[in-house]
DNA sequence: TTTCATTTGTACGTATGTATT
DNA sequence: TAATACATACGTACAAATGAA
């Protein structure tokens, strides 16, 4: 897919936010940026680096979660799945 | 799961009013008031007869697009999928 | 035990964009 | 030229559960 993990999130750009903020982040982990069953930051920090509505940023997360990337522990906060089962 | 069609949406209820519209809706299209690959009402009209905001509409709508029971089309509406297949 | 901050879950209202009719 | 309908995004608010102080 070729996601630089630096991108910022541009409102110009014809891949809606959310969707770039999902290859972000799915390219972060990749990177090794947060290892499995680890957090990433919260949805508030994210809202915060990204410059985004927290509505986006979840909408991000969804799709990660959609994509059995990350996983969400109520409460507590999203997690990166471990490759094959947990 | 027994659910009344012609149930309202209950603020108070533990089930979430997004989840509540989801049952509301499979229960009139199991009851047949919107035939397989006919439009069911417009999110906006859904809005009015609910009392519900737009994005909670929207995910009830996601929640029985998920199920397989409805397929949006952009632009021209949300249809009830066909049983088998298309 | 109580309090407080953190984090996700849910919902509201509004605005703009895009495609179809 | 509108009107309609879905797509996306913003900001705000409150609830519930967790965990730390």
């Amino acid at each position: 897919m070729e996601i630089d993990p630096e991108a910022r999130i541009d409102h110009g750009a014809p891949l809606p936010p959310y969707r770039q903020l999902a290859g972000i982040l799915a390219a972060r982990i990749e990177r090794g940026d947060w290892q499995p069953n680890r957090a990433i930051p919260s949805e508030s920090q994210l809202v915060q680096e990204y410059g985004l509505a927290r509505a986006t940023v979840r909408r991000a997360i969804a799709v990660l979660v959609e994509q059995g990337v990350l996983f969400v522990v109520p409460q507590r906060g999203t997690f990166v799945k471990p490759a094959g089962e947990v």
